[in-house]
DNA sequence: TCCCTTCTGTGGTCATACCAGTTATCCTAC
DNA sequence: GTAGGATAACTGGTATGACCACAGAAGGGA
């Protein structure tokens, strides 16, 4: 038995999520001006501190754009979105992602991943590697088998803790970015093919690692990668 | 003359980088536990609800860590933060970046501009490449010179617009992600070796584009970039 | 000694009130 | 009749205070 964990939305939450279903099923197509934020209190039956905020996140996550005493309109949020954007629409669509998502994201972490490495594996320390070892032991651990969110976790960790020895300080904060859709594609993955392959993975990245061969990772991350995303359409369907 | 856009900080902005300030000094150390909310407002002589909404600012930004009915803890930001807190950290030093960051920020655009490049390449339609040539044109107009910030807005224009036409839907929102550190090089650049050597750099990568020359784009990209991040120093040094 | 109850402290949320800037309108002067 | 400026209405921005739900500690009873 498996119970998901409890979350009593909040009025701001419901009025956002209510938004972006208009804003994505294309019923307020981009452009639109919002009616009035007093007006918008009135039909729903909230204080304007509800939609205030919720605007305000809306905006955030560009799909709205707020010009102060002007109006909110509907903002091109596949043009001119950011990170949350695509955290919002991977929420509204149930952590699932359309095939061309996926295989968005994997080219994606195909080219941050290949920066990782290869840096990983000029400045990593000893310690450092050692401190990884463990998340790829508890991945592989026979003893408390991980389950697959548990193991998309411990993937993340490996691969996050990765970008942090590297020397380069932005790298760990976009892979934290992306934490929410690699995470849900791991799991995915696991449920697919079982948290064993997903050690197999990681460990094997993490010989290379151990062994300071860059080309063997780039390489082998070259290919997996490459497969994923050609293949991206079998691997992670349901 | 220039003059620049005025803005008038709110309480909220206040607290904010109050905070700011005492965490990235090292005033607050990682994993120490920040006063109470109502304490901070008799401090402070403000509302719950400046600090609540500054805390919850600081929390997406990744300084804070809130635990809700247990107190806010200040973050481990290097480790867990993400692109909201490069925003933070740059706004921090008024909008400068230690070289180290600089280093790291290239080496990122780095990663990302290759992969752009090529799938613009193959993807991109005449009609997409016709848009981008106007930002080339504006970057390079003798009429209307621009000035050094827009300029790097026009660049931006140009490199978040080549994105666009990838195919690559997660691309553009990563790119519009990094507008503010990009720009801010590309003004410091501008200041130094002037308008037109960044209108130069953006004309021969367009040529590359219009020719579908991939190999070329990205040969040039990496040298040009390769030598940016070595002489990253030399290059963006006041 | 243990468990259950109660109380206190915490952040979460929301409704109200006031503030400031934009815009459109209308009035006035020419 | 037209141009210009004062004004009022409308918009989002912000701050305040009050109430809520839950975690955790303290205290009392079995």
């Amino acid at each position: 038995m498996e119970f998901e964990r409890l979350y009593a939305p909040s009025l701001k939450d419901l009025f956002v999520q209510q938004l972006q279903d208009m804003i994505l099923s294309g019923e307020l197509s981009v452009g639109t001006k919002l009616p009035p934020e007093r007006e918008l209190c009135q039909q729903m039956h909230v204080s304007r501190a509800v939609v205030n905020s919720g605007i305000a996140e809306l905006s955030r996550q560009g799909f709205v754009e707020v010009r102060p005493r002007q109006g909110n309109y509907v903002a091109d949020y596949r043009r001119n979105g950011n990170m949350d954007t695509l955290m919002a629409l991977m929420h509204y669509n149930g952590g699932l992602l359309a095939k061309d998502e996926i295989r968005s994201i994997l080219e994606v972490r195909w080219g941050l991943e290949q920066m990782a490495i290869s840096r990983a594996v000029e400045n990593a320390t000893d310690k450092e590697l050692e401190a990884l070892g463990e998340f790829v032991e508890a991945l592989g651990s026979e003893e408390n088998p991980p389950t697959p969110a548990q193991a998309a976790e411990l993937a993340f960790a490996f691969h996050h803790g990765m970008t942090l020895t590297g020397g380069n300080s932005i790298l760990p904060l976009i892979y934290s970015s992306f934490k929410v859709p690699c995470t849900a594609l791991w799991i995915r993955f696991c449920r697919k093919y079982g948290v064993a392959a997903l050690h197999a993975n990681v460990e094997k990245l993490y010989r290379f690692l151990l062994d300071r061969d860059a080309k063997g990772a780039t390489a082998w991350t070259n290919d997996y990668l490459t497969a994923a995303i050609s293949g991206a359409q079998q691997i992670y369907e349901a």
